[in-house]
DNA sequence: TCGGTCTCCGACTAATTCAGTCGGATATAC
DNA sequence: GTATATCCGACTGAATTAGTCGGAGACCGA
């Protein structure tokens, strides 16, 4: 349901911390995967696809790791999570260009979803690791929602009790 | 990878139809089902969520069916979406509080992910069933959340711009 | 030169989630 | 009363995802 996997939860977590190394630093894969309580293998496998991904530079050999390729504000979310997780997709039909949908032609959702997916796509590329730290010693003006949809009682619609900030 | 379930795909079709019904009409999940080339008992467990929900009526008995239980412009998709899919989360930890994220106290990821995900959400539940026919047949005039987030810098941001050849 | 530490990579298994199925109950129109 | 409809939960199989294993190659320091 709209979510991330995992691997990309931890993707994230160790970039954020490349991202408070000083220049020359390096953090080996098993030293992020200590401090963040992941599975060794699992955050290396990980660290080798944003390697590849031209993301994050390995350093082999003993008192090597990884380090950022590029300076944070240039490294977006969206970018890690296509690195990580490979194909992303909103919906079914937007993965290629409706090719794999069969006799859903008379279809009357492809196009709006398919917008929504790419708005997302968007502004998931406009956050970079850059703003994650930066938020994370200021308060972030957010309010989640505060409940999923509830039963047929109220007419009021509920969706989603968040408010919207700036 | 932020992708919706086949579930939600077929109930959001299956919505988009009944929004094209006239007063008083209503359509069996069988109807819908064939209709759209969906397995019959799926399509229509999914239909009992979304009138779980309040966001379809059930007529029982023959020639009963379903039918929106109001206007398509009150019925947003992150309504439809927490009803079939049940909690939404954009990552592990925007679930709850944070409660199953054991020794990832000292995670710098959490709150902007949280914004991220809000976004997301408010997003969604701006967008009616209503747009959804409306850009069948026109151009896309929505004008949701033009920007996301403050790019911060002119950057052109990486997109899934990455180069893993050499 | 040599050995230990590190990244690198693909294939493998296990766990979880998702898709789809089935059987039976209730309500309603004819 | 019967046929057709919703309704509900529990079940199986398929598909992803999470996590594991083993080995190859690179680098540093002794
Ligand atoms: S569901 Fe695939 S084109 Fe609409
Ligand atoms: S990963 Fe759960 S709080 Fe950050």
């Amino acid at each position: 349901m709209l979510s991330l996997s995992k691997k990309t939860d931890y993707g994230l977590l160790a970039l954020s911390h490349l991202t408070k190394l000083k220049e020359g630093e390096a953090a080996s894969a098993r030293e992020l995967a200590i401090e963040f309580a992941i599975p060794t293998e699992l955050l290396a496998k990980i660290m080798q696809r944003l390697a590849r991904a031209d993301i994050v530079r390995s350093i082999s050999g003993p008192s090597g790791g990884y380090r950022l390729s590029r300076p944070a504000k240039e490294i977006s979310i969206a970018s890690v999570i296509s690195a990580i997780e490979g194909t992303p997709a909103f919906t079914q039909c937007t993965k290629s260009d409706g090719t794999d949908c069969d006799q859903l032609t008379r279809c009357t959702i492809r196009k709006p979803l398919a917008h929504i997916h790419a708005k997302i796509l968007q502004m998931l590329s406009l956050i970079t690791l850059a703003e994650f730290d930066e938020s994370d010693s200021t308060t972030y003006p957010v309010v989640l929602m505060s409940q999923a949809a509830k039963p047929r009682t109220t007419t009021v619609m509920p969706l989603y009790g968040h408010k919207n900030e700036d």
